[in-house]
DNA sequence: CGGTTCGGCGCAGTATCTCG
DNA sequence: CGAGATACTGCGCCGAACCG
């Protein structure tokens, strides 16, 4: 679990008058704060040095110091840890559910979840012992698929099955040749960067597995804000970083009402007049896909209920990369008011929606994301 | 080294559909 | 025809990397 920076406090307009209640244990709050030092027990709070006793209005007083440089430090708040005297800073709580973090030990992150289990069941399996319990199955029919493509698998090595899921390895959104891409250009390299379980083959060759649960599910995910959408140029109408024009160029998009969305956001009507528009879809934009997209991996998306399996391939990567006619783009969201760019189209193999939005918490976009549905996919089965 | 950004993971509330 | 299931839609949290 985080600890809260000073400047999250301020992020939302409960944070620090919650902090003040929980202090003075109003409103039915526990003094009881979570924090590296342990579960520290407030019992004065002072500001700039000086002690204050409640007030309704005391947070006020707080949120007054957000700007200070050195505002972190001016507030103080003294207490125990268990018997101990100790003292501590807004910043040295820790994120728990009261402050909108995820409740410890109660919420699960499915996604990683389905990795471990499936990684497991797997190693399991190849193992020769009888290989049964969750995923026994589909780990079965997965490594008989992946022999069948890629040769036998290794089984001199310590770890013939490898998860790799929490590597995060990047693949930045760059500008190329006029349009955009994801970074590394070829698609087929794409498999070594997403994978989250990796087989090892006798012949070398490695089988990579992207493993995905549920029912949203993203292709690419990158940061837009300090290389492509800077909030001082939208702010003022208008998007000037050349890499940015390219990204609304590749996407079909108007750079003033692109702009307008954000900038206008949040007065409770459309920001742009015909939010719903047909456009065709650039040219740019199959190369685009092709490294969105990627190859030479294997997708496992398990939907509660069937896990489809398939191969992208170089040749489905190339099929799945061409969009043709129209697409339809909604300058905010689907009824005009909400904080983001959707850009709906399809092809034979998948529905996409791509999209522009702030994923921090903020207004002004911070993330470009392409999420999808698959249609039909060569090779494609249910396991 | 503290704050910010990025890419990972879907989540959760509401509208719509479906079925006994 | 109402409740449970499913789909749709806007939005979020987290850890690691990055940066000044």
């Amino acid at each position: 679990m985080a600890q809260i920076s000073f400047k999250d406090f301020f992020k939302y307009d409960y944070r620090v008058p919650l902090l003040v209640d929980k202090v003075f244990q109003m409103n039915g709050k526990s003094n009881q704060f979570a924090t590296k030092k342990g579960l520290f027990k407030a019992e004065k709070l002072f500001i700039e040095g000086k002690e204050y006793k409640y007030s309704k209005n005391l947070y006020k007083r707080i949120e007054a110091l957000q700007d200070e440089s050195n505002g972190v430090k001016l507030v103080i708040i003294k207490g125990k840890v268990s018997r101990k005297s100790e003292e501590i800073q807004m910043n040295h709580i820790e994120k728990t559910a009261e402050f909108g973090g995820q409740e410890k030990g109660k919420k699960v992150n499915l996604g990683n979840l389905f990795e471990e289990e499936l990684h497991a069941r797997m190693l399991e399996c190849l193992n020769g012992k009888s290989c049964k319990g969750k995923y026994a199955k589909e780990a079965t029919t997965i490594i008989d698929t992946l022999q069948d493509i890629n040769g036998p698998i290794n089984m001199e090595l310590q770890e013939p099955i490898v998860h790799e899921g929490g590597k995060n390895q990047p693949r930045p959104l760059v500008e190329s040749s006029g349009g955009i891409g994801i970074l590394p250009l070829q698609a087929e390299r794409h498999g070594e960067k997403l994978t989250d379980v990796t087989v090892h083959h006798l012949n070398n060759k490695k089988s990579y597995l992207s493993l995905k649960m549920g029912s949203t599910v993203t292709f690419m995910n990158s940061g837009v804000a300090s290389k492509f959408f800077l909030e001082s140029e939208m702010s003022k109408g208008e998007v000037k970083l050349k890499a940015g024009k390219s990204v609304l160029k590749t996407l079909g998009l108007n750079n003033k009402d692109f702009c307008k969305v954000f900038k206008d956001y949040g007065k409770g009507k459309v920001m742009v007049k015909n939010h719903i528009r047909q456009v065709r879809v650039p040219t740019l934009m199959n190369k685009f896909l092709e490294t969105a997209i990627g190859s030479n991996y294997f997708m496992i998306h398990g939907k509660g209920g069937g896990i489809d399996f398939y191969h992208m391939s170089k040749s489905t990567n190339r099929s799945a990369s061409k969009v043709q006619g129209m697409m339809t783009v909604y300058y905010g969201g689907k009824d005009g008011k909400g904080k983001r760019i959707d850009i709906e189209f399809s092809n034979q193999h998948f529905d996409f929606k791509l999209n522009i939005r702030n994923k921090q918490s903020g207004i002004y976009p911070s993330h470009m994301m392409l999420d999808y549905k698959t249609k039909s996919i060569p090779g494609k089965v249910t396991l």
